[in-house]
DNA sequence: AGCTGATCATAT
DNA sequence: ATATGATCAGCT
């Protein structure tokens, strides 16, 4: 794999971004030395990794931005057909057994304060290879952005503290989620349930739903 | 057709 | 072992 050096501001980012804006994938796999996979199904995370490494992000697979001097995290927004968000958006692991923090300073807030969202297209009906990469968009959350999430964190981060993340399932949360996050569903974790005793759980996710997304490529495209 | 629960690969 | 990058695929 190539290896660029860490943009150093939010200018230079943006100018990688320009410079990759409308290439198939496969054309940036060709730059980058990589073969693309026939399809996803055991490459699920190659387009934003490949993404990753084009535009000099550092942090590998550390719980850190993905461009860490800026503070800025990437995300890649796969579209349908119609130019929609086709899937939820990852942000980060649940914390099962941190003492309880506030949303201003918990680590799903300070990833999302900043994103660089980078629109890929993901029709199924096109290869891998065809698939074009969108325009990006550095957007910081705005002020109502943060009051819905906070809301719904508040709501996950109250079961979660008091022993009861497994009566969470994804239909709670209007905009973000806690869904599963794992290996398979025997891949265990411990956590500590609602008498204090130690308890094995799925390890959990907090997600981003398309009606966030949506208003996100909105704010760039008039959709 | 959309959504939820399950799953796959890789880095550290 | 647990974080990252996500998409798959069966159910409603």
């Amino acid at each position: 794999m190539d290896h660029i050096s860490p943009p150093k501001s939010p200018h230079e980012l943006l100018e990688r971004t320009h410079s990759i804006a409308g290439l198939t994938l496969a054309e940036l796999a060709h730059r980058q030395q990589q073969t693309v996979p026939t399809n996803l199904l055991h490459a699920k995370g190659w387009v934003g990794q490949l993404i990753e490494q084009s535009l000099g992000a550092s942090a590998g697979s550390r719980a850190e931005p993905d461009f860490v001097e800026l503070g800025i995290e990437l995300k890649t927004i796969p579209l349908n057909a119609s130019g929609q968000p086709k899937e939820t958006t990852y942000v980060c692991t649940v914390p099962l057994n941190e003492v309880a923090t506030s949303w201003e300073n918990s680590w799903i807030r300070q990833k999302l304060n900043r994103v660089l969202w980078l629109p890929i297209e993901a029709d199924p009906d096109l290869s891998v290879s065809e698939r074009r990469i969108g325009s990006a968009i550095l957007a910081e959350l705005t002020p109502q952005q943060d009051h819905l999430l906070k809301q719904d964190w508040l709501e996950h981060m109250e079961l979660i503290t008091t022993g009861r993340i497994n009566e969470i399932s994804a239909h709670h949360g209007a905009y973000l989620q806690v869904r599963p996050k794992a290996a398979n569903n025997k891949a265990l974790r411990n956590t500590t349930d609602e008498e204090g005793q130690s308890v094995q759980t799925l390890p959990r996710g907090f997600y981003l739903r398309t009606n966030f997304t949506i208003e996100i490529l909105k704010q760039q495209y008039a959709l």
